[in-house]
DNA sequence: ACCTTGACATTGG
DNA sequence: GCCAATGCCAAGG
């Protein structure tokens, strides 16, 4: 698996209960500006065993990108709600649940 | 090596 | 808000 992939995990597994990032701030993130399509495939790859918060990644609209109707969607969503997300309409209250990563967070993510 | 395919983002109409 | 065009680039045929 591609080093790109390990950092996408690292940063997805950072992303805070309550919180959602979106695949472009993830990448940005990992170190990979302009690679958000990379962040996607990485987490439809992803190992189970890495139990990841794969849930929390969203589209920048704040919308599950999971396309509707796929089994997933539907559990991507009632995820975030047992976590306290809400939503407007279809899309995630990003003034609420936006995540910030604080500075300690971000020294990690680029491993600093 | 050459397409095609995306759980994307941004811009412009 | 919706749609189309673009840019993006690793994976899989």
């Amino acid at each position: 698996m591609s080093e790109h992939y390990h950092r996408i995990w690292k940063v997805v597994g950072l992303i805070p209960e309550g919180c959602v990032a979106s695949y472009g701030q993830v990448a940005d993130l990992a170190g990979l500006p302009g690679r958000a399509r990379l962040v996607s495939r990485a987490l439809k790859q992803a190992p189970e065993h890495l139990d990841l918060p794969w849930q929390r990644v969203l589209n920048s609209q704040g919308r599950i990108a999971i396309p509707a109707g796929e089994p997933s969607h539907a559990l991507q969503l009632s995820l975030l709600r047992s976590e306290g997300v809400t939503f407007r309409g279809k899309r995630v209250d990003l003034t609420q649940h936006a995540w910030s990563p604080s500075l300690d967070v971000l020294m990690f993510a680029l491993d600093f």
